[in-house]
DNA sequence: TCGTTTTCGATCATTTTCAATCATTCTGCG
DNA sequence: CGCAGAATGATTGAAAATGATCGAAAACGA
């Protein structure tokens, strides 16, 4: 990755969080933290981002929170570092060219920056996706029509006709706010409306939960456990919780937060 | 391959990405590392593209990725003056709860600030429009679905169901680049796929156009200028443009730039 | 307070990228 | 056919960027 490629990554990641460390864009851009630094110290001599010790943060504050306020934000940096781990594995699943889904929610939100240098075919009714991977990556962006909901920032027409039906995916990847043996749940009936849209247009359905989502209980049931293929969540998940993932069929992932891609044997 | 069709891909692959590098366009070019650096130092020479070491980057990325640092690079249009007038013109004819439709363009767009304290139902199919909106008004926002097109900003649907046909709009609002006798005119096949789409869904179409537009020419037809309620320009309009106007049985809407504020004219 | 851990800056070897040069190929023309 | 001029490709040394290492400074915990 070239040093303007890796500027924009930077910029990227400080608009989506009010602060990055230098070990997580390490991970984004693939170079070493040397470089890393070299490139934080130009940024903050064009005034682009104020370096802080342990990595930057951006000059003007919020930018997603934008659309509704603080619930996003909010969301956005608990369990952040899971989040991330679960995001960089899922986008691990998507090769250049594949048509994927991307439903709206704070875990798959994280997967712009790992998209940030590949070039997929991305759908997605969620418009801070859609406005960060339009001006920070290379992937081609498809969004659903319909009205903004601010509260929720997903894109969602009351009608059948909005462009979901067109779209043939290779995966979608969606997020939960609660998971047990009776299926993958919300709290939001919007939100149930939006992915159970999208849920039939992806050969293969993603969940993207981190650990703490085996303890929630929400009221609305989106689906059942067999309706998903594959389960991504941290290394936090408990034995009983992961037996029964499997007990029903599912394929699941655990990425560790702290080791993103790593695969060194007898490192010592 | 030959020189000018070795620009043509340099330029058409920084269009559709931030930035490439060297190595990139040697495999597209299949021409050598040197005569690639050749070509990138003549493109930027002419100001075509940026050179960066390792490759080259888009000229004016700052104006989509820049966020909401500036509102957006609007004012390095031309006529802004001009623009606003006729776009606060146009706000003016609203009323809050108006369900109006505006198409994407850089006249329309400046009808986002007089609307920041508006309440309308607004359809657009313009990305930018729609997250300003979102983001610095109270309007309700919808959008069209379909695919983000970088150059022109807007969201296209090849399919015939995003979402337009849903929508019955009191007043649409459209610029365009050129305008006579024979029409109104666009120069960009995309444009007229959109605005054709939306055209229809409105009770009154108001064309949007400042009064240099009356001496451009472009090749595409968008629709007859009998097709059209309501001109607003600004008092550069000559008298013979306007005179035709009115022969078709156009309102006429003229709107001065220094007084662009303090006007109710003609209404009491 | 002290010791530990993390972060930082500086240095140096290595790799990558660049610009200049020269040989080769291509093209038009007599 | 041969030649001139331009464009292209290859080569090479210089310049820049990168990554690893190490000691210093800062934060942290007891």
């Amino acid at each position: 990755m070239i040093e303007s490629e890796r500027h924009r990554v930077i910029l990227s990641a400080v608009q989506a969080r009010p602060v990055v460390t230098v070990a997580e864009l390490v991970e984004l851009t693939d170079a070493s933290e040397a470089t890393v630094r070299r490139d934080i110290a130009t940024l903050h001599m064009k005034k682009k981002v104020r370096r802080v010790r342990g990595g930057v943060e951006s000059l003007a504050p919020p930018q997603f929170v934008g659309l509704s306020g603080r619930p996003f934000e909010m969301n956005a940096t608990r369990q952040i570092a899971q989040k991330r781990a679960i995001a960089q594995a899922a986008v691990e699943l998507c090769e250049d060219g594949d048509p994927i889904i991307i439903n709206g929610g704070t875990t798959t939100f994280q997967m712009v920056h790992p998209l940030a240098n590949r070039r997929c075919l991305v759908f997605t009714n969620s418009f801070p996706i859609a406005e960060h991977l339009l001006k920070q990556s290379k992937n081609t962006v498809m969004l659903s029509g319909g009205t903004i909901y601010r509260e929720q920032n997903i894109v969602l027409s009351p009608f059948d006709n909005d462009g979901t039906r067109n779209f043939a995916a290779r995966r979608m990847f969606l997020g939960a706010s609660g998971i047990s043996k009776l299926g993958v749940m919300e709290q939001d009936p919007l939100i149930i409306q939006a992915e159970t849209k999208l849920i039939g247009q992806a050969d293969e359905v993603v969940l993207m939960v981190d650990s703490t989502k085996f303890r929630n209980r929400s009221s609305l049931v989106l689906c059942p456990l067999e309706r998903i293929h594959t389960l991504i969540t941290d290394d936090g998940i408990e034995d009983k919780d992961a037996a029964m993932i499997e007990a029903h069929g599912l394929e699941l992932i655990v990425a560790s937060p702290g080791k993103a891609e790593e695969a060194s044997p007898a490192a010592g």
